[in-house]
DNA sequence: CCTACAATCTCTAGCCACTAGAGCTTCAAG
DNA sequence: CTTGAAGCTCTAGTGGCTAGAGATTGTAGG
C-alpha cells in the first residue's frame, strides 16, 4: 500500500500536521520511511487513524485513546475495561451538560429579565457583578 | 482599604497567581504598589474581579469579558451590545449542548449494545472503529 | 530594633490538542 | 532534467490558567 501522509490525511479527514502530532505523541507508531526519510502508511495505520479520529469525535483525551487501542489490540480479554472507560466518560459528559444546562438558565434568566434600557439597569451586567454564592 | 492580592484572593475566590494573570491580559488595571512593590486593592478593584469571575463561571471567554467590562462602564448607553454579547454566547452553549447530547448517545448505544464479552466482539471498539461518516 | 517566617515578587515553563510558519528537501509528472 | 506540489524538521503560538524557582517584603512577637 506504501500511502503518503497526504493521502492517509485524506483518506481519513485528520490533517497531516495533527498525524505527525499523533505520531509524536504515540498514538500511530513510527512509521516506514522512503530513502528520503518521507512516511509511508499502509491499510493498519489507515484503520487505527480512524480509530482515533473517531475517538476524538466522541471526546475521549488522547490518554484515553491510548488506553483504548492498547486494549483494542488484545481481541482475547475482557471488554470490561473498555466499557469502564467508555462509562467513565459518559458520566463525565453528562456533568458538562449538566454544568452547560444551568449556565444557560442563568444566562437566559438575566437576559428575560433585560428590559432593554441602558447598561446601568441591565440584568446582565447586574448578575455578573454579583455571583450566586458570594456577596 | 489597600489590601493585599492574599485578601483579595480570599475575599474573591479567585486565586492568586490568576489575578496576576488578568492583570497581564488587561482585565484588571495596573494597581497600586508600595514600597517594596507588592499590589494594594481597593473596593473597586474587589467588584471588578467578583464581576470577571462570575463572567469566567458563566463561561464568557477573556475577550468577551474585556467587552463586557468596557461596557459597563458606560452606564449611559443601550445595553443592546451587552444583550448581543449575551445572546451570542448562550447560542454558543446551545451547540456545545446538542454536541455533547449527542456524543453522549451515541456512545451509550455502544454501551447498551455491549454483551460483556471480550474485546474482540466489543460494540464500544467496533463503534470507535467506524465511524458515520466515512468506511 | 531585631528576627523569623509567611506572603509576595518576577520569571520561566508546563498543561492540552493542536495549528501556523520558516526554510529546507524529496517525489513524480512531463 | 526541470518544475512545483508535497513532504520534512523545528520552533512558537493558542487559551486560561497552574507550578515552581529563587529573591524580596511585610508584619508580628520578643
Amino acid at each position: 500500500m506504501r500511502i503518503s501522509i497526504g493521502e492517509l490525511a485524506r483518506r481519513t479527514g485528520v490533517k497531516v500536521p495533527t498525524i505527525r502530532y499523533y505520531e509524536g505523541v504515540g498514538l500511530l507508531p513510527t512509521p516506514a520511511r522512503t530513502e528520503g526519510r518521507q512516511r509511508r502508511f499502509d491499510a493498519d495505520e489507515v484503520a487505527r487513524l480512524n480509530f482515533i479520529r473517531h475517538s476524538r469525535e466522541l471526546g475521549f483525551e488522547v490518554a484515553d485513546i491510548r488506553e483504548l487501542l492498547t486494549l483494542s489490540e488484545q481481541p482475547e480479554r475482557s471488554c470490561s475495561e473498555v466499557d469502564a472507560i467508555a462509562r467513565r466518560h459518559v458520566e463525565n459528559i453528562d456533568r458538562r451538560i449538566g454544568r452547560l444546562v444551568a449556565l444557560r438558565a442563568e444566562l437566559q434568566r438575566a437576559l428575560d429579565r433585560c428590559v432593554r434600557g441602558t447598561v446601568e439597569e441591565c440584568r446582565v451586567i447586574e448578575v455578573l457583578g454579583y455571583g450566586d454564592d458570594r456577596v
